[in-house]
DNA sequence: GTTGAATTTCGATAACCATCGTAGTTCGAT
DNA sequence: ATCGAACTACGATGGTTATCGAAATTCAAC
């Protein structure tokens, strides 16, 4: 039975380390990361407009697809919200460590 | 007693996670990366012409700039060459992790 | 001091990308 | 069926950057 997924997201096995580093070296795509993994695990995800950041609606649009697209958040959409959540236990298994290093980081 | 440092590098405390995952974000500077991560710890480091890369020279020089700028390898001159090596420490001591679990990707 | 090797600097080019506003879609609620 | 809210798609723009070749630099060795 498949999962129900409406928008394109790789499998774990088509995530490739230099798109995710892509995606994760813009300031606000971080910083959306960031607030994404302070969600407690097993959470619905959050709002794709519910994290506040200093850019318009459809630059945001533009940075959330870009992380999906590298598979570091997965998108589900539900009415006419789209949760999004961190892929981290995709990426914990491909990088070990590397997700908490980077979220280490003093800013 | 001042290390003798010809070239400019970001101490510690100036290293930017965004600048870092840019720096690493690019395929090239990424298989550099990996080639100076091989080296047994202690070595004097790697000659910047020593990796073959599908790149012309200067294109070469211009990787090999921004991994410095970015705090991820120190260049050190000796002659007419320059050793190369990873900021192996300041690294760890700053993203724990992350460095061994990007390098961890399959490629 | 001239040659050669390692590497940089310069200037140019093409591709990429973050950003925006506007218009459009989709869905729930009234 | 209309409205508003959440979000996307489109087209444009400006800035960044990866790439190159050619000329310049630096140094060791002969």
């Amino acid at each position: 039975m498949e999962v129900m997924t409406d928008l394109p997201h790789p499998t774990r096995d088509e995530i490739r380390i230099e798109v995710v580093l892509h995606a994760l070296a813009d300031p606000v795509r971080l910083q959306l990361v960031r607030a994404l993994a302070e969600l407690p695990d097993g959470a619905e995800g959050i709002a794709c407009g519910a994290v506040e950041l200093p850019i318009s609606k459809s630059t945001r649009t533009h940075h959330i697809r870009t992380l999906r697209e590298a598979g570091v958040v997965r998108v589900r959409p539900k009415g006419t919200v789209r949760f999004t959540t961190l892929r981290r236990d995709d990426l914990d298994a491909l990088y070990p460590g590397m997700l908490d290093g980077i979220l280490a980081a003093k800013h």
